[in-house]
DNA sequence: GCGTTTCTGTAAAACGCTTTACAGTCCTAG
DNA sequence: CTAGGACTGTAAAGCGTTTTACAGAAACGC
């Protein structure tokens, strides 16, 4: 399906992979993308998969996989919207190194394969915007990486409750704490750990006073608390 | 120091960074290279360093490593002759993600970040070389990540077991068995273990018929048994 | 309203890895 | 020749994490 004009262009100009891109190409690339719909926890692609294209969340989001045969399963990455995911099989025409979940109902704006090559051709100024979409995620990666290798549970869990908090922290009219919407499993995922030790130091750091746990919700009452525990 | 025109011929034709390169801008980028010897272990350039510019291994090996401050310490990657490292920061103008340090006396190939920039803007090949080192680092990055958060020391042993052979294997000649010189506590670094539970394992496998260890080598008998490892 | 699912909170046992410690062997430099 | 350093081999204790199990509370579907 294809975007309205003013979606299109909405996105275009909002996504960080366009950003280099000079007006007048705006149009073209416009007409490449297609809209996507995908419910709840569905799949988008598979590890392994051959490439169709790149994509784009539009709204919703989409968390990046990887998973065992036994089923144990950690999220390397979750895309937000205006972000994109996908294109590095796209641009290397190999394929697709993690699998891709909707989380909630997700709008994806797609680029073929085809079109995005095309991209790739045509303009200089789209390879400038995929070169540094692909650094950024390679600092994200090797960040990563450093962390499950060098750090402890406790750090690692410090770090991503105060991540999510700059990127979905919700800031309740009453409060300046923010408020993170998810469940301890969910985290678990996100550090590769088991829910049970999670909530071992979530517990741990309640009693400190620095979080409040909800069903559901974490609520982050004091940061720097957090803080000194990446710093030890 | 300059390298001598059939030295730098060599590197020019040999390297994957310049594969794509077009005949007639060999020159160009010969021009371009400076030579540099590094000693057995000496810092080649820390993380959070500023970019000077970008390597290639002529000669040796380049560790490149992650490191606490209570001197806990991974080796993320391993830079064989004719391989570049040190082109991220380069790129996306930002420091160093990690450090890198000569393992065994090193001969060095170096463009500076302006020279760099300067055959990315004049010839599209050269991007596309680069896009395609950045996007196979990508994928063993991602590899590796999922290695250490999916699989068990076992697997992630005999994986880089596997890997060091093809890559680094001698063959003697009454043997076809490839041998690897490594000394346990170097493995150790590689698959972000202590040396201990890194001689545990070896012992088992030894004792299976799949090992033969010396000191400061690992011959590997029965690579059937490690892939079975990894299947596990 | 009631069963089902989802999520949190605990507890105990089991497991694997690290740490520490030490002995023995090989190699090398003085 | 000998002392020191680098490397392997082991053993035991300690630690953090996973696994398993279960209970209670909240949310959901019908």
């Amino acid at each position: 399906m294809r975007f309205s004009k003013e979606q299109g262009l909405k996105i275009v100009r909002a996504a960080p992979l366009f950003a280099d891109l000079p007006p007048d190409q705006i149009d073209h690339v416009l007409r490449m993308l297609r809209l996507k719909t995908v419910a709840n926890d569905q799949l988008i692609f598979l590890k392994g998969d051959a490439c169709d294209g790149a994509y784009i969340v539009v709204d919703g989001r989409v968390r990046i996989v990887a998973q065992t045969r036994e089923g144990k399963e950690v999220v390397l990455n979750l895309i937000r919207p205006m972000d994109c995911f996908g294109e590095l099989a796209v641009l290397d025409g190999s394929t697709r190194t993690a699998s891709a979940y909707a989380q909630g109902d997700t709008v994806l704006a797609v680029i073929s394969r085809y079109d995005f090559h095309e991209l790739l051709r045509v303009s200089p100024d789209f390879s400038l915007g995929v070169l540094r979409t692909l650094s950024v995620r390679f600092r994200l990666l090797n960040e990563m990486l450093e962390a499950t290798m060098l750090q402890s549970l406790s750090q690692r869990l410090a770090h991503t409750l105060l991540s999510l908090a700059t990127k979905d922290g919700i800031l309740t009219s009453n409060s300046t704490h923010p408020v993170l919407f998810i469940s301890q499993s969910d985290l678990a995922l996100l550090v590769g750990a088991s829910r049970v030790s999670v909530n071992k130091h979530l517990q741990v750091w309640r009693s400190n006073g620095a979080l409040e746990i909800g069903r559901g919700s974490i609520t982050i009452i004091d940061t720097e608390h957090l803080l000194n525990v990446l710093r030890a």
